[in-house]
RNA sequence: CCAGGGGUGGCAGAGCGGACAAUUGCACCUGGCUGUAGACCAGGCGCCCUUUGUGGCUGCGGGGGUUCGAAUCCCUCCCCCUGGA
């Protein structure tokens, strides 16, 4: 029912295009999943984000277990049926939530800690940073080998999450690719630290798959079934390698992971205090993993860094970017982003991208998108997530033509030329 | 005409003798956003001096006064609101 078979390698570049299938619908590599965290993309609907292209979505495991929805979901006989929609899923386990709800408030970075200004990287003072924590508020998780304790950001009520209990609820929410349980480590936290995290996520890596196996097919002991095929059931893993910014921990990390039966992979964590260091970590990764299996990189979005991450043998993204840009008032153009809430674009009559296909960029002008925007009307912020999720799934559409025809560095260079 | 209340930065609205260039909200401007805790967050928002600074200037309806010191107290004028004739 699975399958994934790479169809052409570029030349001058690690980049590849591929073929996804899975039982809901064909994914063609590289893509990119538009996320629809709590079951709805923000802005969109399922369907017109199909329409615009979109062949996979992801949706968040942590978002249907805080408040115990899955059970819902469970009623309803899984996502698909729930949402009505009939399109590849992925669910991520709720690793994220691990870091986002813990070292990213505590830290107050994102997973790339772009904390230093180019010419004082040298003098990195970690401490300077500011904590997006209050004074009173403790961190919100707590990580123990058997699992995490989050207080819900929500409710403030206790939950407990284990790679167990995150497969289980994978297994009930049925997406059609599901991830391991791991630990998301912040760009703040040393060597030692994040040595620590990387061990106890394969340690996850192989509860998630025993966990996973256990009810797929019947099995007499508890011990990993290294003979057992996913892409014969209904749902596969990624399994998601770790190891922060540093050499040999991704290494390791990659070693470990590959060695074990995951249908494909996620690159997840830290990826360094730079977009430089994405490309470093990605290289230290990618290597030591098996060729034919699918390569998601968790979380990435920037137009720079999709090229830079692709040239490395990158097949799938997920992020958060066109919709949430959108609603920030930010919009693409192949001219990078530009910020629609700006005054100067009440009196444009121009598309938001004068390049762009669109039926936002053929109908509507900034100025009125600005006007929207300025005065809160949530249709601004409709048009603008329709135009950037169109125009980020417009980009893998040439990206994966210019693989095709051989001319993938040209349009890398086209498109990153304007891009600061 | 009488009685009472009031006029504060683009707007709303605090302050009611020194820590006030003036709380706060909106508006405005500029940044930020990468496996979604936020249609969010951060900063700026009188003028001038190179962004500097325990810097200079102007400033709380107009004018005048008291005081070492006034958005804050007094006098006067103008305007607005409420009630009464």
């Amino acid at each position: 029912m699975f399958s994934f078979k790479i169809i052409k390698k570029d030349k001058n570049s690690k980049a590849r295009l591929g073929l996804l299938k899975t039982p809901h619908g064909k994914i063609n590599t590289p893509n990119i999943a538009i996320v629809g965290t709590k079951g709805s993309i923000r802005g969109l609907s399922f369907e017109i984000a199909r329409n615009l292209g979109a062949e996979i979505f992801m949706i968040n495991t942590f978002h249907f277990f805080h408040n115990d929805r899955y059970k819902i979901v469970d009623k309803f006989g899984g996502l698909h049926k729930f949402l009505n929609i009939n399109y590849p899923l992925m669910t991520d386990s709720g690793g994220f939530q691990v870091f986002s709800l813990g070292f990213g408030i505590e830290h107050g970075v994102g997973k790339i800690a772009d904390i230093f200004p180019l010419e004082k990287q040298n003098n990195a003072d970690f401490n300077s940073h500011k904590s997006r924590l209050n004074k009173n508020q403790k961190s919100l998780v707590k990580i123990y080998e058997d699992g995490v304790e989050f207080a819900s950001p929500y409710s403030g009520e206790k939950l407990f999450l284990s790679p167990e209990l995150s497969i289980k609820i994978q297994k009930i929410l049925k997406a059609d690719i599901i991830f391991a349980f791991d630990e998301c480590t912040s760009p703040l936290s040393g060597y030692e630290y994040t040595k620590l995290a990387m061990k106890r996520t394969h340690n996850w890596a192989i509860r998630c798959l025993n966990e996973f196996n256990k009810t797929l097919i019947r099995h007499k002991s508890n011990k990993l079934d290294i003979n057992f095929h996913q892409s014969l059931s209904n749902q596969v893993m990624f399994g998601i390698v770790q190891g922060g910014e540093y050499q040999d921990l991704r290494k390791e990390s990659a070693k470990f992971i590959n060695s074990l039966p995951f249908f494909g992979f996620g690159i997840g964590g830290s990826l360094g205090k730079n977009k430089k260091d994405i490309i470093k970590v990605l290289n230290w990764t990618i290597p030591f993993l098996d060729e034919n299996k699918p390569r998601h990189l968790l979380g990435i979005g920037e137009i720079d860094d999709i090229f830079n991450s692709i040239e490395q043998g990158i097949d799938l993204f997920d992020c958060v970017i066109p919709t949430r840009w959108a609603r920030h008032g930010a919009g693409f153009t192949f001219k990078g982003r530009i910020n629609l809430k700006s005054s100067k674009y009440l009196t444009d009559k121009k598309p938001i991208d004068s390049k762009c296909k669109c039926q936002i960029c053929k109908k509507y002008s900034r100025a009125y998108i600005s006007h929207l925007l300025k005065e809160k009307e949530i249709f601004g912020i409709i048009l603008l997530a329709e135009h950037n999720v169109f125009w980020i799934l417009n980009l893998f559409k040439e990206i994966r033509r210019s693989i095709k025809i051989g001319n993938f560095q040209q349009l890398k260079k086209e498109f990153l030329k304007h891009i600061k």
